[in-house]
RNA sequence: CGCGGGGUGGAGCAGCCCGGUAGCUCGUCAGGCUCAUAACCUGAAGGUCGGAGGUUCAAAUCCUCCCCCCGCAA
């Protein structure tokens, strides 16, 4: 078939890939490059990346809501669009441009966590399983009909780096089935009643409230790990938390202080503890907590922020 | 030219501001103690202090340039 690509992060690479196999991918659509990164450099996304690399043309408009942009687009004659986390709202003459209209892959098992962050959303939630939904699009924030779904299941210390990649393969490969008989599956309805959003993760969340139950923060810890990670403040510097262990017994410590004991660093939360197991200090390489401790001391009954 | 931290025996850190025999915790190896041990005691090996210049009687430490890693902010 004949196929336009519109993607943006590390997450839509592999559909890329994929489609290109048997695919012919006529266009990619992704972000402009942007100022990013130490240095301010301008960056292009992985999408944009992989795009030049398969010598594919490129296209990164600021937005397809202007005639000028839906007619270029119209006149790719593709036969469908694939859309894996491209950024762009996409108005009713973009999915209706062709005549299989545009097939989203997104992260979740719709309708739970439509929306910006669903990887992440679900871990922190304590779901205990994933996946990944390919559906029609319709105007609507990932409101269209389901084609297919793939489910992953999200154990005890799944992550959200691990998450987004088995989403992102499975993703990869369920578009091609999906693209493969399209014609033969039968699109369902969402059930709204059971929708759910996923907010996109702002950076205030990333700070670690120790007031909170160490189960939720455990959590966090997870969903959060690589990106956009988790952290706390001590001594005016700030450490990157990217796991820990919740122990629910009761500290008797107030929230934030840590917890004298010989194995490790022990933080006390609103509802039981926190063992950090792996640690980054600013400035230095994220490493297991028996590593900084050889070298830096956390002052029992001191707090952290 | 966005702001900032760091590169010191295998690991993690201190020392640098106020130049002058390279230190701590851990690991490794050997020996000892012990019913035994990841515990304890004794001893040992192991470092071009990221690289290149410069200042100096003397540079991990001061100056210049370069390489690499990371945090913030976007």
């Amino acid at each position: 078939m004949k196929v336009v690509f519109m993607g943006t992060p590390d997450f839509a690479v592999p559909v890329l890939e994929n489609l290109v196999k048997e695919h012919d991918v006529v266009c990619v659509y992704t972000r402009a490059p942007k100022e990013a990164g130490r240095g301010h450099k301008e960056t292009k996304t992985p999408v944009h990346l992989k795009a030049e690399e398969l010598g594919i043309e490129v296209r990164t408009p600021k937005t397809l809501r202007n005639p000028e942009e839906q007619q270029k687009f119209k006149d790719l004659q593709a036969d469908v669009a694939v859309v894996a986390a491209y950024g762009l709202i996409l108005p009713k003459e973009i999915l209706e441009a062709f005549p299989y209209g545009c097939l989203n892959t997104h992260a979740s098992l719709l309708p739970r966590w439509r929306g910006a962050a669903p990887i992440q959303r679900a871990i922190e939630a304590g779901d205990k399983k994933s996946g990944v939904t390919i559906m029609q699009m319709d105007e609507g924030l990932d409101t269209g009909d389901m084609l297919l779904k793939g489910e992953v299941e999200i154990t005890d210390t799944t992550t959200g780096g691990e998450l987004h990649d088995a989403l992102s393969k499975i993703g990869a490969d369920l578009i091609m089935e999906a693209l493969r008989n399209y014609t033969s599956i039968k699109p369902q309805k969402q059930d709204d009643s059971q929708s759910c959003y996923a907010a996109k993760l702002e950076k205030e969340e990333t700070h670690l409230d120790c007031s909170q139950s160490a189960e939720v923060l455990e959590r966090k810890i997870r969903a959060f790990n690589p990106f956009p990670s988790t952290y706390f403040e001590y001594k005016g510097e700030r450490f990157k938390v990217y796991e820990a262990e919740a122990l629910m017994a009761d500290s008797g410590y107030a929230p934030g202080t840590i917890i004298p004991n010989d194995s490790g660093l022990l933080i006390a939360c609103g509802e039981g503890m926190l063992f950090i197991t792996k640690i980054q200090r600013q400035g230095k390489k994220a490493m297991p907590i028996e590593e900084l401790l050889r070298g830096f001391q956390f002052v029992p009954d001191e707090m952290v922020a």
